[in-house]
DNA sequence: CTTGACTCCGTACTATAGTACGGGGTTTAT
DNA sequence: ATAAACCCCGTACTATAGTACGGAGTCAAG
């Protein structure tokens, strides 16, 4: 057999038949060729490129932005500048996403060590914890930062 | 005035005005005290409660998840030892974020780079960058994902 | 003391990201 | 060669996370 059925695949990446199909009518995945009779043959990059969209996915982009960040390369339509433009974008949003995590697991560190001392913690310690650690975000304001 | 009515509460965390009634509703958000009038009165506290949820949210957790980090602390129902095997549970999947973070970004920074050089890259750079960089996800497999 | 902005509440609607269903054809293992 | 397992497609349904609506009451300024 030549390629990998839906169902090899969605195993392999650990989702449903059905996802893939969504995936593919939403464009995060190409149309992959058929055999004669209708049946889908996926080369075995498509599971890295579905367990690529779940991952993604669990960091906080949209599918939008799944699709964003696969379409990033040089083609007849996009010059490597604006390539290059668009993924120093994508590395900022990262960044941010980076530098919270590490104040919000900083917060629960402060958390767990608290914890093996006294018995009881305050209204909110996370809070509390992401409040006295540093600031920057839980001031006046951050600026505009509705869409 | 005693405190901050929704609508201050609202602009100053960057959300709309319903957004915070549907997070009171889902339990996110403690039902505050109102005036005589019904109206709602929130402690300076709730706008930082209320950035938290979102930049949490941003991050991919659910807003179950979110409410699970907010409850974090120790009281009647909670003991420290259980606080603490819960927070560290959360550390462990913050860790994972973080991890999936910076190999995404190392695969930016590889393709901004590799945008400098050449014309024109391959199929999908991102996961070429991802898999010739290190393997950790996208070799056998990490084990069962789904929930 | 009134007018415009704000709040109340319940209900309904939207977008996103899947999941499930069901009637059919196809493959494959026995 | 036949049944179990798999795949096709379109459509419909679900959960999550909001958004919008609308009629009524409230507040603050002129």
């Amino acid at each position: 057999m030549e390629g990998l059925t839906i169902g090899r695949v969605a195993k392999r990446a650990g989702v449903g038949v059905e996802t893939i199909r969504f995936y593919e009518r939403k464009g995060l995945l190409e149309d992959p060729p058929r055999r004669e009779s209708g049946y889908r043959q996926y080369p075995e990059e498509a599971v890295a490129r579905i367990r690529f969209i779940r991952r993604a996915k669990d960091l906080g982009f949209s599918l939008r932005e799944v699709d964003e960040l696969l379409s990033l390369r040089v083609d007849g339509r996009t010059s490597a500048s604006e390539v290059r433009r668009r993924a120093e974008a994508k590395i900022e949003d990262i960044e941010i996403k980076l530098a919270e995590l590490g104040r919000m697991k900083a917060a629960l560190v402060e958390l767990t060590a608290c914890c093996e001392g006294r018995g009881a913690t305050g209204e909110c310690p996370i809070l509390e914890a992401l409040e006295g650690d540093s600031r920057s975000g839980a001031g006046q304001q951050t600026g505009r930062s509705r869409k």
